[in-house]
DNA sequence: ATCATCTAGTTGCGCGCGTTACTAGATGAG
DNA sequence: CTCATCTAGTAACGCGCGCAACTAGATGAT
């Protein structure tokens, strides 16, 4: 009978699935039966024999459970959704990646939703709310929101229906749940590098002085400069755009406006891209890294880190981890228990590479 | 009443949902004419009244229908599922947004599944496997395998029990339908665009050449010079590995080689990682780009292509198109009805920037 | 011999929905 | 008045499964 099942199954692809039924009177039980074998269920008695007998049958029938007509008799679906841009996004990816993986230890699924824009205020701040409505059709249990860059974030209403966590950023009038990075203690981690280097003067090239990001490593960075009596030279943090342009615009200055012995030997470069235009500007003037002068990164943004040349240090933001602590989370939240914290902060580790 | 819901709504989060059951009974009618209402049934009658009255109580209550009980009862998911490594490739999320994008658009969804290793000899080919397998229980209608470079690929049994659509790579051993870049086309208005800037003595840096993007991107370069009356000098071709410091290499190789009037005058990197380190290469030498000599890419790795300085003219992979074709080709597959070719060739654009 | 207990299952309900078949009442033709 | 037809619905089944409640037979204690 085997022979007929892989017969029909190589011959007429679109056929009637195998079901539980199938498998129980290929098996000479009752359905209830195969469906405490399946489950495990250690409160029912099968004996070894019949339960071998069900497991030979599924094997045979290539038996497969139906995920939906599960969820909805046992009226958890197992599924959880994350909901962020995608695309416009290299580091959304990781964040996916760190949910998924663990979602997968978990037996549980992942429903990725796209929203274009997650900013609160954008035009497609209905395709927001209709990928949010989507998810809840399928009766996600949880989910995750997650922001590209750390920021206070307004989330639609209908994600108060079920447990919500926000990842790398927060909840800007409620009470959800949030996982964001460690920036203060990055900001540390990366000056204390340079220090550890011997380098004294240390030239920052800042973001948006008003986001978080900023806000925390500053505070990290003048934090581990205290302890080594020393301070950030107001003069030497120059606020460049966020991109590979506006890194070499400030790293021109900072690198122009000194006369070699008090130029600054590291430059602490708020993010990766304006890294990777602060090597053009050291470069160009004959300068080398990091002899001449030490770069440090933030971001971890692996195109751009990995194949800077020499190959950038930089302080990583633990996306990955973030959504694998999303997930756990939501976890804790769906069982019905409450979580410690409000918000949780995760570390940003520092990754050595060739550039200190 | 819309009062006491919201306020339970709003009080005590983990109540049974709302149910079509619950809306018939608030419009005082059948559940059945609700589930006509909701599906737009021509074919049954229901007056407007009633009609609106349906409408008025969906709203009140706030009824959110149960895809996973439509899918069972209807017996179609409209779920897609994706399968491709998510975060070892920084174009997978491009190929999920297309995809992603256009599954939104048929009021269809997108599972992605993880498989860290989509490659089918790789030790992790059980997950993947299970990865499938995961998906089928879902009930999934069609899949997408995805490879994050070109090549051809073993596709594991259980995809073919649904209809299935390779991306960015082509079956090995079947009759998969498979979307592939246009490599050979890419290679020509690489080359034409060179051509049309007056360069005659073009530097290439190839990948691994036996690998589908090397072979078609080079002989699509072959013909663009052949219809010029030119050909592809073998000298000027330098393998080199597949990343920023391949890319100096064999950069170093090709301009060291000649004396500064047989120099080319202009480099077609296979892809942009390699045009990063040759872009370093040039520089090092004190040339201009696109002055002294010019650069093309190819694959349009955005974090790289804009930033890097100048920006990176490249020739796009279309991952987003071919994601998007995708979706298309499995609608049209889990119609039911057949397609016309078995290959499909997607167009790679050029994107001018500035280093020609 | 009687009754309780245990083993190895089975019967049957309901999850939320789509769908087919049916029906009660209104309307019109003859 | 009778019968056919149309309108506006409704009753009921089944999708595949989990689970609570039940049962037939075997075993053991008194």
């Amino acid at each position: 009978m085997a022979n007929t099942t892989n017969l029909s199954k190589a011959t007429a692809v679109r056929q009637r699935a195998v079901t539980m039924k199938d498998v129980a009177i290929h098996a000479g039980v009752s359905r209830t039966a195969v469906s405490f074998v399946l489950n495990n269920r250690q409160d029912a008695s099968i004996s070894e024999d019949t339960r071998a007998r069900i497991k030979d049958a599924v094997q045979a029938l290539g038996y497969r459970p139906n995920a939906g007509a599960r969820a909805l008799a046992s009226q958890r679906s197992d599924w959880y959704g994350i909901v962020t841009e995608i695309v416009t996004a290299p580091f959304a990816v990781d964040t996916i990646k760190g949910a998924q993986d663990q979602a997968w230890l978990d037996r549980r699924f992942l429903l990725i939703a796209p929203s274009d824009q997650a900013d609160a205020v954008g035009p497609n701040k209905g395709m927001e709310d209709a990928a949010i409505e989507k998810l809840l059709e399928q009766r996600v249990e949880g989910l995750l929101y997650a922001a590209t860059f750390h920021r206070g974030v307004h989330v639609p209403q209908s994600a108060h229906e079920v447990p919500t966590v926000l990842i790398n950023c927060f909840d800007l009038d409620g009470k959800l749940p949030s996982i964001v990075p460690d920036e203060h203690g990055g900001g540390r981690v990366a000056i204390a590098r340079l220090l550890k280097a011997g380098h004294q003067r240390i030239g920052v090239i800042n973001l948006d002085p008003i986001i978080p990001a900023s806000v925390g490593r500053l505070a990290g960075a003048r934090e581990a400069l205290a302890e080594a009596g020393l301070e950030l030279d107001p003069e030497l943090v120059v606020t460049g755009h966020a991109t590979a342009d506006g890194g070499y615009d400030a790293a021109c200055q900072i690198l122009d406006r000194y006369p070699e012995k008090d130029r600054p030997t590291a430059l602490f470069c708020l993010n990766d891209r304006m890294a990777m235009g602060a090597y053009d500007a050291i470069k160009e003037r004959g300068l080398r890294i990091p002899e001449d002068i030490a770069v440090i990164g933030f971001d971890n943004q692996e195109l751009i880190a990995a194949y800077l040349r020499p190959k950038l240090t930089t302080v990583a933001l633990p996306f990955q981890k973030m959504g694998a602590l999303g997930v756990q989370t939501l976890a804790i939240l769906t069982a019905g228990q409450s979580i410690v914290a409000n918000q949780q902060l995760v570390d940003c580790p520092l990754l050595e590479r060739s550039s200190v």
